[in-house]
DNA sequence: ACCTGTTTATGTCGGC
DNA sequence: GCCGACATAAACAGGT
């Protein structure tokens, strides 16, 4: 129940911490790489709160990226004309949130010597083969579509029935709850949709701890490359059924040519993560309804996961 | 000047 | 109480 004197939930800060926030930025979209500022927009954008006060978030925000060793920074190239270098995920930290929750993480990411041989451990080696791997993903999904996606075209996430316990703080339950618009349509779900953009291809990289085996288990046969995502992660060990180790790198085995066949697959892309048309909710100048932010109003799907649907 | 990025310091909170 | 994760502030350097 909002309190007296508060419009809504959505000005209430969001119960995730600033790796959790600058995560989802940029594993939403396509080319798991974001410059600073787009960061900072997708927050924004997101979260009404964090559209005051700026600077102190922000300089909390950089101080994140440059302190935890699981975002690393991608220098731009000459033809990416712009401020700043592009930050991402280091990859082999995507056992970092426990059960999927972007609340807290289960421990730090550090790098560990021990995986130097394994994967790239070094921001220098990772920063390349990022770079390497969302060419590669860029390129199969054009060719996959026919379609040129922009840079930053847009945080397209799908969301899949989900075949195990996902925790309600999961991305694709604050996914729920954050795009469901009024009167029930999802605006640019639709448009993302109309696009026709392959999304269970990067839904899997993007969010490989949550829809890794458990969607190409129980949905897709086509895999990639087996139990492998994108980031060279075994997919079985995003899942979250008990396994509580480390992620442990693992040769890396991109399979780009499997991206198509993704593309047939039914998606939905959450207005949430949607760069073109934030939430007309989520507009500072409209008075939106509960978001459910707020860990004080876990209402709707945040007790009834369910409530993200697949048709 | 402003933005970006790094580093240090301090405090809070929760788990063990 | 200790420790780790996290938030916040601040100073500083470098780039545009």
């Amino acid at each position: 129940m909002p309190r007296p004197g508060r419009n809504t939930y959505s000005d209430q800060k969001p119960p995730y911490s600033y790796i959790s926030l600058t995560a989802m930025a940029i594993q939403g979209c396509p080319e798991k790489m974001l410059p600073l500022s787009e960061i900072y927009k997708f927050i924004m954008d997101r979260f009404p709160y964090y559209r005051e006060n700026t600077q102190r978030w922000q300089n909390s925000l950089r101080h994140n990226l440059s302190f935890n060793d699981c975002f690393i920074k991608i220098p731009r190239r000459p033809d990416q004309p712009g401020k700043g270098s592009f930050w991402a995920l280091h990859p082999s930290c995507g056992d970092m949130f426990e059960n999927g929750s972007f609340l807290r993480r289960r421990k730090r990411f550090k790098l560990m010597l021990a995986a130097d041989h394994l994967a790239p451990s070094k921001p220098s080696d990772a920063a390349h083969y990022l770079q390497q791997q969302a060419k590669l993903r860029l390129s199969a999904l054009q060719a996959a579509t026919g379609t040129h996606l922009p840079p930053m075209s847009g945080y397209n996430i799908g969301v899949s029935q989900p075949s195990t316990f996902k925790h309600p703080f999961a991305i694709e339950n604050i996914i729920a709850r954050e795009y469901k618009m009024p009167g029930g349509l999802a605006f640019s779900t639709m448009q993302s949709m109309s696009a026709g953009y392959p999304l269970h291809s990067q839904l899997t990289s993007a969010w490989p701890h949550m829809y890794g085996s458990s969607v190409m288990d129980t949905i897709a046969p086509i895999t990639m490359a087996g139990d492998y995502s994108p980031y060279g992660m075994p997919l079985k060990s995003f899942c979250h059924g008990g396994q509580t180790l480390p992620a442990i790198p693992v040769p890396i085995k991109p399979t780009p040519a499997s991206l198509p066949c993704l593309a047939a697959l039914p998606t939905h892309i959450p207005a949430f993560l949607t760069h073109h048309s934030p939430p007309q909710s989520l507009s500072p100048t409209s008075p939106r309804t509960a978001t459910s932010q707020s860990p004080a109003a876990p209402g709707d799907s945040l007790t009834n996961p369910s409530a993200v649907t697949v048709h």
